[in-house]
DNA sequence: ACAGCGAAATTGTGATCACATAGCCTGTGC
DNA sequence: GCACAGGCTATGTGATCACAATTTCGCTGT
């Protein structure tokens, strides 16, 4: 379920993941999270993560506290820990939270058009649109992650970046089980209209796409 | 330096130690970020915390691992882990992250009024006059923030809530070094207006109010 | 067949140990 | 006097063990 990559046969070091088995750990929940593998309620064990990973429930005590710590994971008042489940109120405030800091993001992200890279950006665009034909909700989460990170990260934020991180990772299990319901097909973003921004250079109106963007999966949910 | 018992002054509720000793352990660091007892720069490890606290390591581990995943502790790329020191960039950000959720949080604070409780919010309000006039730097900070948050907290905010207390616990360590080099005294609050907002009942005032009070914060820094 | 009860398994928490590495300090040679 | 090398210490990381609380399942009695 969660593995990652090349064999995690012992003495394998695996040189492509970097440091800490800690950090491959969160990236693989962080992974399986924004992919929508880990469904809202599913419960989370220690040694259930730690022997699909195949490493010691100790490094997977940390990393699961640290996403906890985001919300991204739910500690129950017993102590269990599972994929939060998503309540009205709760989206309702994320969407807020999103349409405050995203166009932020996106708008200081205009300043570094080097970073930006309409073409690369164009191209994940590409790979969205054929998930979103292909019907594989996974991919698409993936997918249009990358491509609204893509010109997150271009901002060089430090602060309000990982906040929005955060945002997204307490919503993407939710979107996963609506996607799941009502199929991806419908979905109509405005990519387009962004890197047609980013070509042009065009700050406002890469925040505003932004944020129709997200007011468009926000309708998505009326239903 | 860390002790949380009775010696705290009022106004320092910590979270009546509930549960775990990872969460005293958490909410200490987190009154002592909050107050500014602990500096930009300063070491922390593991084990001095756990001596310090009368506790293992263990603890430790999980409630440091938890602030630095919001960035309330940097962990270096050697493994150190310290207080965060403060740059033009991340401070800016801050502040626009500030500017962006908080009169948000205070205006949904205002649908509240018995929570909002502007009586005990006055008494608030007080107590950090009392401490601007005495100087003492600790003090205030442990007030200013138990007043902002009186409000927020109000706002019966899941979402926006957490982000916010994450910014405070990265720029209060910072905040406290320029209080040392400036004073207390030369503050000016907009606290008077948010009560009088509160008492009103007006949500818009309120926001204004809040917004005022952040930016005053922010022009101090100017110096 | 079903409700109630008790044993067993599961799970999070905390402690202790082992280990590799990065700092730090001291001692030595120039 | 100073630079450098050596060992020594401190520190984070990971594993394993013990334990209490909770859940779960099976058994029994009616």
């Amino acid at each position: 379920m969660l593995e990652q990559g090349a064999g995690s046969g012992p003495g394998a070091p695996v040189a492509a993941v970097r440091g800490s088995i800690r950090d491959r750990v969160e990236s693989a929940v962080r992974e399986a999270l924004l992919t929508g593998r880990f469904v809202p309620g599913r419960a989370v064990t220690l040694r259930g993560l730690a022997s699909e990973l195949g490493v010691s429930p100790m490094p997977v005590r940390e990393a699961v506290r640290s996403l906890s710590a985001g919300h991204a994971l739910e500690v129950r008042p017993n102590g269990r820990i599972q994929v939060p489940t998503m309540t009205e109120a709760r989206l309702a405030e994320i969407l807020k939270a999103r349409l405050l800091l995203e166009p932020e993001l996106a708008e200081m992200a205009a300043s570094y058009p080097a970073d930006l890279d309409a073409d690369a950006l164009a191209a994940l665009d590409d790979r969205v649109d054929e998930s979103l034909i292909g019907g594989d909700a996974e991919t698409y989460m993936r997918f249009n992650h990358a491509f609204h990170f893509h010109i997150y990260r271009a901002s060089r934020s430090e602060v309000l970046l990982p906040l929005v991180e955060n945002l997204w990772l307490q919503f993407a299990p939710f979107m996963r089980t609506v996607y799941g319901r009502v199929g991806t097909a419908a979905l109509d973003d405005h990519h387009k209209e962004a890197v047609q921004a980013v070509r042009d250079g065009d700050a406002e109106a890469l925040r505003s796409a932004v944020a129709a963007d997200i007011r468009c999966g926000m309708e998505l949910l009326d239903r």
